[in-house]
Formats: structure tokens, sequence, C-alpha cells
DNA sequence: CGTTCATTTGAATCTAGTCAATTCAGGTGG
DNA sequence: CCACCTGAATTGACTAGATTCAAATGAACG
């Protein structure tokens, strides 16, 4: 995990093809962003290092800060009574989270890290004067929440109306895309720390599955898989059959290499049945 | 679909307990208190009738207005390449949509009318400017957005990790919780206008399933129907055996009477095995 | 080099889906 | 006022995608 390029963030709005001024969809911040969106303010931010696999927020705690993830994975998830865990989405390098611990009484999620890596916490005190006090925190904010929504309503299509097989190949597009945002993709491969069991709990899926369904996605020459890394090897088969689409990650869809089959692509979407 | 009770929202923030401001989570508006929103500035501001089974928003267009819906019950949806639809919420009197289709290039989802009901539309042209031109207007966008993001994942998780019993015990429970918030409940019984085909697209279940599951929670004694409308039987025992904590739909939970049966949840929590 | 965690694979079982037909309820028109 | 029509709710029989339980193999680490 090195640290992602300077991609800061275009928060005054910059004038599109028809003049008309639009924020752009880069929820991500840097540490030399995040001491810019609070020049003059900056008092009382902090900049720490995690390890791995520590929880950093806890679920019905109240907090007073929001973060920004600097460079390492983080998941937001929550415990069930039957104790499944679900993964509510992932918080890839430069993203703000934990928003919702400060806006409601309790935290909803629990956020625990994948990776280590280096967290600034900023504080929050200033709750409802934000708006008044910091506009380009608030305006930050704002984006990042609206970002979480489109995401998590893409998560719940997932999770109720694909396949184990869909949902798989959704999830690594929609990886692929945000990483390659921040410049952490090369070519069409990118390093994922996630082990089976979070993908599992993020799919609502079973590990079990889906250490078959990747199979099954492998012996499809769709991705290969090596050590932590996966590389996208037909990335149009992947959209279509996983009816993914990037603009809910932001700008207008890359132009990536023309792979499709659509001839095949009635039978790679019955190859759940296959998946054994 | 009477017009709700004037709620307002307490975006100025409130003394809690312990004498710090909150921001209270009433996401909801009314024609009255959209209004005060926009004291001085109201110019733009339409609002219409709609019958029912319309479509106000489509999925893909841009959008330079958000809506607020006074008194009629809503769906955000997306149609998948198979033909099947999953309806990512359901939006109920007072609460505002669109925002996504102003922030985003394109709208990710589409909206429905369920049934008729008046909207008020307010011009977004505004978009990066709301924050120093109407701070109320934004506060409400702000807190709209976190609002939506925590019905989401509490949507995810429905879907991801929930049998069809508790998917649906817990989105009664939700509509229950939300409705009498409104003052659109009455004791334990609330109106809902849903098909058991809109609750199955919801709960990303099929019809057949939904019905079966109704008829299991009625036997069970956990609730009844009649006509259009449904009475919660034993909020407790639907409550543990859901998951639900009506945390993220705002204040703390309200208390209601105490009927619970923790004997019989594990027998209530296998019965998914028995609805056939 | 043994311990631990993650990945793989098999076999049996089950929840929810699919297909199809029937019943019910509300609204319409003669 | 009632037959008719249409959309919604029900119910049955069968199938399938995913889980569960169990066990074996691999890889990383102190």
């Amino acid at each position: 995990m090195s640290a992602p390029k300077k991609t800061g963030v275009s928060l005054q709005g910059q004038a599109d093809a028809s003049g008309r001024r639009v924020i752009l969809p880069l929820p991500y911040l840097d540490a030399l962003t995040c001491e810019n969106l609070l020049s003059g303010d900056a008092r009382g931010i902090k900049t720490l290092k995690v390890r791995k696999n520590k929880d950093v927020l806890i679920n019905g705690n109240h907090y007073d800060c929001v973060y920004v993830n600097h460079d390492g994975w983080l998941a937001r998830y929550k415990i069930l009574h039957n104790g499944s865990r679900q993964i509510i989405d992932f918080i890839l390098p430069g993203q703000v989270f934990g928003l919702q611990g400060c806006l409601f009484q309790r935290a909803l999620y629990s956020v625990v890290t994948i990776t280590e890596g280096t967290l600034s916490t900023i504080p929050f005190d200033m709750v409802d004067h934000v708006f008044e006090r910091n506009l380009m925190l608030a305006k930050a904010l704002f984006w990042s929440a609206a970002y979480e929504a489109a995401i998590l309503g893409e998560h719940l299509i997932d999770a109720a109306r694909r396949s184990a097989y869909e949902r798989v190949s959704h999830l690594l597009l929609e990886l692929f895309v945000r990483l390659s945002r921040i410049q952490l993709t090369n070519e069409m491969t990118f390093s994922i720390p996630l082990t089976q069991e979070l993908i599992a709990d993020a799919l609502g899926l079973t590990t079990v599955h889906v250490n078959r369904t990747l199979r099954a996605l492998r012996e499809d020459k769709l991705i290969a898989m090596s050590a932590h890394s996966i590389t996208i090897l037909d990335f149009e088969a992947l959209s279509l059959l996983s009816d993914f689409e990037n603009s809910y990650l932001g700008e207008a869809a890359r132009t990536l290499r023309d792979t499709v089959h659509p001839a095949n692509l009635d039978e790679l979407r019955k190859r759940r049945s296959r998946v054994r």
C-alpha cells in the first residue's frame, strides 16, 4: 500500500462542456488536500498510524471526529445476532469516513482496518457550525455522503438481485475503477488485500461459494489471480454480465479495450449453474 | 394518504441533556417548512400533483431540481439487464429526493409514484452555491443524504444477510417507525399502499415468497393484515428476530409495549424453514 | 519446523425461485 | 344490479443456487 498520488478534490466546481459548473465526483482526499481543506483552521487535526485488523470505530458509540484514510484499506461492517458479519463498504485510500458517528447519536457501523495505514482525525465538534465555519469541509463531507449512498445502492442491488457470479464480477470491477482513479492500478492489474472471507462478508456469500465463484471466473478467462493481486482480463464481458456502470463512481466511463463476446454472454450468465 | 401534520425540521440544532448541540434526525419537510427553508429565496419553487404509477425521475437523465414529497408514497428503483426491478428505497411523505440526479451527471435511479400525491420542485441550479446562498437548504440536503445512506445500509443487510422471514419483518418495522414519526400510524396499525410485488422488489424476493412469508408472520401472530393496512402485534419479537434497531431512523427508541417471548425467538427464527 | 490462517474441494441439505393454475377483490359497463 | 375483466393474492409441485458441515491442502510467520 503505497501512498496515493496527489489527487486533490475539485470542490470548487469546474465548467463542463456546456459551461455549467459541476462538482467533480472525487471524494478522495490525501494528507495535503486535507491540510488545504482546513487551512487556517487546522488546529486539532491529528495523524496517526494504525496496525491492521484494528477497530477504529465501534458500532453504538458516538464520535466527534471524522477520519481521512490516507493509504490503507478499511471496511465498514456490522455484526448481526446470528454472528454473521456484513461488510457495508470498503474504504480505500483517500476516503473520508466516520460522518455517521458524528451525525447520529450512535455510530451505525463499526470500521476495522484491513491493512495497516495512516489516518487523520478532524474534530467535528463544530457540527452544525461546520457549514458556516468551513465551507470547503462541508462540501467535502456532503460529497462524501452522496457518494456513499450511491455505492451502497449498488451494493444493495448486488446482494438482492445478482447471482454470486455477477456479484463477484461487480465487486472486482468496482474496486478496479475506484483504485484506478487514485492511480493504484497497473494496467489491468491491482493488488488486493482482501481475503475470500472479507469478499464473502461484503457480498453476503459464504467463503466456500466465493472460492468456487472465483475459480469459475478464472476458468472462464475473465480474470486472473496471483498472490494478492487481480488482473481483469475481460473488462467488457464482466461489465455486461454484472450490469456494471461506473458512472456511479464518478466521471464518464474510461475507454478500455474492447473484448466483448456478446454471443457468449448468455452462456456466461448461466455459468452460475456450473459453479460447483 | 392525508397530508402529514406539521413536523418541521430542527436543523438549528437543539441542546441535548449534556448541553451539546445536535442536529435532530428529521429529514422530513412539509409544504410549510419547505417555504420556510427558502424564505426570501423561494422563487422557482413549483408544486404539482402527480397521479399514481408515474415516473418522476428517470435513470440516466440529469436534473436540476430536488423534489419534496408532501403526501404520497414513491419508490426509487432500478431495472437490471434480466428485467428484474430492485427498489432501493421507499420515499414517504415529507422526504426530499432527487439529489443524486443533480449531483451526478446522470441520475442513478428512477423514481416512480406508488400513490398519487403532491410534489414540490426546488431548482438546484445553484448547485455549489447552495452552501453560501441557503444554509438551511444545504443542511436539509446534507441530512437527507446521510439519512439515505443509513437506510440503504440497513437495506443492504436485509438483502445480504437476512432470511425472507427476517427481511419482511424488518421492512414492516422500518415502515412502521418511519410512519409513526410523521403521525401516519394509528396505535400499532398503519395503512400501506404497497402490493406484494413492490415488497418483493424492495427485498429482493419473489412475490410468491413474500406471500408465503406474510402468511407465516400472520400464523405466528406477529402481525395482522387487512385490506391495505398492517397491524404490528408483537413489536418486540419482530425487532429481536430481525435485528431491528430504530436508532438509524433517528431518535432514541420509542418505548413500546413489551411482549417479548425470548424463549420462542429461536423457534421463530427457524420459521424460515417452515415457510411453505 | 510446527502453528495458524486462508484456500480448496466434496457431499448433503435447504431456502427461495420458477412455472403454472386458482381464487379473490375492485372497478366497469351493459 | 350483476356478469365481466383485470390486477393482486394464494397455493402447489418441482428445481436450483447457495449454505452447511467436514476435511484436506497450501502458504505465511515466528
